[in-house]
This record gives C-alpha cells, sequence and structure tokens, in this order.
DNA sequence: CAAATATAATAGTATTACTATTAATTTAAT
DNA sequence: ATTAAATTAATAGTAATACTATTATATTTG
C-alpha cells in the first residue's frame, strides 16, 4: 500500500480543526495512539500531550472538543481504513464464501505490519481498538452521537460485510448479529488472551483466533440442510 | 426463588467493609445500582450517592476504595448469582445439549423480574452489566486485578457452560472462546438492539437474540460429518 | 464506668477538564 | 510595504472530581 494516494475521510463533525490540516495536528494525532496506549485512555489527558508534543493544552483544545471526540476520531480513522482494506481484498473476487474468510482474517487478524500510507500508526491503533474503543460508545451520549453519524464507519464495515453473507446464503436471517459478534468478539479473545487467558483458547502462533471465526460463521450460514437451522424454532 | 436462604458470597478483597453486614452498606449497594443505571458509571461519584441516601461521601469510602471497587464488586454479585441460577436450572438434566440450551437461555435474557431474594434489583444490575461491565476489565490494572482474583466469579460460569459443551463433545477444541463469545456477544447485540441497531437484527418480541447465540452453538459444536468442522485447515 | 474502638462528618488537596483572556504571528488588502 | 484582520499560541483561572486527613460522636468491651 505504500505512497498509494489514498486518503482516510473524517466525519468534519468530529474535530474543531481538521488535524490532517497541520504539523501541530498531525503531530497531535501520532502521539495521542503511542500516548493512549502507554498509558490507557483514562490516564491520558490533554495536559500530558501537549507537554508530550511541545505545545501546550489549549492547543490541542482548537483541534479535538475533547478527549473522547478524539477517541472517537481515531475510532473512525480504523474503520474506515478497514472498510478500505476490504474492499481492496475482495475486489476482483467473485465467490461470496471467499470475500467472507478475507474480510473475518481481517476483521480479526493481530495487526502485525503499518502499512504506512499515512501518519498513523495501525498496529498501535488496532491495540487501542481492541483495549479502548468500546469506551467510545458505551456512554450515556450514544445516541446524540449515533445521530450525528459518530458511529458510520464501523457500521459500514458491518453492513459490507453482512452483504457478503446474503451473496451466499440470501436466506440467512442474522447478518448484522453475525458479523457484530465476529468483530467484538474477535477484538475481545484478543484481550482475552492478553489478560483472562482462561476465557478463550487461545495458543501463540495457531491462528486459533481467525480460525475459529471462519469456521463458526460458515457452519452458522451454510446453506445444506441444517439440523439447527436458524429458522423459527 | 422467595426467601430461598442463599447468600452471594462476596470476594473479601473488593470491599473494605462489608455492605451487607450493614444497613447503610446495603443502602449503597441498593442506590447505587439505580445511580449508575440512571446517570451511567462515568457520572455517578460517591459525593451524588452519599447525598441521596442521606449520609455522605467519607461513609461511602469506608465501605469501598473507590467507584472502580464498586463496580467490580456489582460485577461479581451478577456472575454468582448467574452462576448460582445456571446451576439450579441445569441440576436434574442429564442431557448435555439441553444444559447448554438453558444456560444460553439465561446468559442472553433480558432479565425481567427481580428474584427478590435479596437487597439487589437483578433487572437494573443486568443493564448494568451490558452497558458498563466492559469497564471493569478494560483499564490498565486487568493484570493485578486479576491475581487478587477480582473476575473469578465470570470466569467461572464461562468454565461451567464450557463443561457442557465438552459434555455434549469432547473434541471441541474452543469452548471457551465460544462461550465467552455467547455471553459477551448477547450483552452486545441488546446494547445494539437500543442504540445503534443496523448492528443487529433484534426484533421486539420474537426472541431472535437468544435463538441466534443458541443455533450458533449448537452449530459450532454438533459431532456430525462436518464440512467446515473446526479441525485445523 | 472508663478506655478502646468503630463510625460519621467536616474540611482540605491535587488533579482533571475545561474556559476566558491576552499575546504573538501570519495572511491579506490597499 | 504597511496596516488591518484573522488565526494561532500561551497564560491564567475555575468548577468538579477523587480522594485524604482530621476531628467529632457514638458504641462496645474489659
Amino acid at each position: 500500500m505504500k505512497s498509494l494516494n489514498v486518503r482516510i475521510h473524517i466525519n468534519p463533525t468530529l474535530y474543531s480543526k481538521d488535524p490532517e490540516s497541520s504539523e501541530l495536528g498531525r503531530h497531535i494525532i501520532c502521539k495521542s495512539i503511542e500516548m493512549i496506549n502507554s498509558m490507557g485512555f483514562e490516564a491520558f489527558t490533554f495536559k500530558k500531550l501537549g507537554l508530550a508534543i511541545g505545545s501546550n493544552e489549549s492547543s490541542v483544545y482548537r483541534y479535538f472538543a475533547n478527549k473522547h471526540t478524539l477517541l472517537i476520531y481515531l475510532v473512525n480513522w480504523y474503520w474506515s481504513w478497514m472498510d478500505y482494506k476490504i474492499v481492496l481484498q475482495t475486489a476482483n473476487i467473485n465467490d461470496a464464501k471467499e470475500k467472507i474468510k478475507l474480510s473475518i482474517e481481517m476483521l480479526a487478524a493481530d495487526i502485525k505490519q503499518d502499512s504506512d500510507f499515512s501518519f498513523i500508526n495501525e498496529i498501535l491503533l488496532n491495540k487501542i481498538i481492541i483495549m479502548e474503543s468500546s469506551k467510545a460508545y458505551h456512554n450515556k451520549d450514544i445516541d446524540s452521537e449515533n445521530e450525528k453519524g459518530f458511529f458510520k464507519t464501523y457500521k459500514h464495515v458491518v453492513q459490507r460485510v453482512s452483504d457478503f453473507v446474503l451473496e451466499y446464503n440470501p436466506e440467512f436471517e442474522f447478518p448484522h448479529m453475525l458479523i457484530s459478534t465476529v468483530i467484538e468478539g474477535a477484538h475481545n479473545q484478543r484481550f482475552f488472551a492478553a489478560h483472562l487467558p482462561s476465557l478463550t483458547d487461545f495458543k501463540e502462533g495457531k491462528n486459533n483466533i481467525t480460525r475459529f471465526y471462519i469456521n463458526l460463521v460458515l457452519n452458522a450460514i451454510k446453506l445444506s440442510n441444517n439440523p439447527h437451522s436458524f429458522k423459527n424454532s
């Protein structure tokens, strides 16, 4: 993906001033990703960030209304990037089953290299998504923020992969449930593997998580006379 | 379950003084459940709680070190209660498949009545689990808190249902992944249904969520010659 | 009944999450 | 090129939060 001239577009209501438009703005994004990773979202403050980038608190506030909005910016960036990756990977593939497999592989993957087509470190951002992204929507403002389109890019990804599922099996009743279960589930499993291993069956290097979710999905949506079909019981 | 003389035992490292041991302590638990529900965990403070129960901040601090520990107390109570419910419901059942179904029904249910065997409102507590419980473990202290046994009761529940899965199919490779996926997934789906409906396929009164996860599990673990078996590919 | 102990309330502090004000710099118009 | 307008940066301040330390008031116990 090196030097491909693609830009991730972010909903402008998420920032006061576009961080991509200035050196300071890019610095804010860059450093905040590092800091949220190393100290966790709760301990991260704009004051500490200002200090770390040789600027100050109030300058950060000119870009983002608060750290919550900055987190949502990052989450949106991640899902736009993921959507772009899925489109690219499945572009010339006609087999719906193959598109589903490829999508799950990307969604459940442990991101290990920075695609390098932007100033954003995707390895660290993926860790933030796993560790912190639930905080972006588990709060009392969810409904008003949802109305403002703060979660649109995540919904897009779920919709895109759900469409592959329906392409494979147009009768399947729960495509969105299935895909959102896979995405959140895969993130949880990576978190559990690192911190609460008895909640998972992760084994290093065996690609368990991806394999588990691919099989889970294919078993759930298969067409054949299914003794446990998802029809009304 | 009325007036059954069962008590939920809570890890004593979670409190400074046992809230069950005094009127004030029970009041703290009771009211905090109400308040976390109505205002959300972030806006909830010990100062507001003290005021609401006609006491003050510092009295609450004598029971709990901080609001995070109180949340973990509640989460532990919930999972002990759920474990107890699962044991009770599956007690005289020999069929492993039936035990799995019953367990998922309880884990994925929208709790609609208070069992009334304690001063804790389980309807509201279930809502807290759905909305706030991820905050109990998505933080930088997870590893030290895990060592202190803060998440033991949740692990117990996952282990118990995983054992049913293994009883049904001893060959199944990922029982913990499957059950933790179902538990977290079902909670997410209830949250999505209320706030981000395009991520789900929930329809009121159709029991979709429970049905979806029961079928997901039964399809994943079934014994027959399975074209998408979970074996190493 | 006095001493020890437990409980409750008051007051105080460092930090956080902002906001308002002022200073400096850049840009743009004549 | 010079001045005005606009943008950006830095300083200082505030209300609220999450505690802690101290003191007052009960309760228990020897």
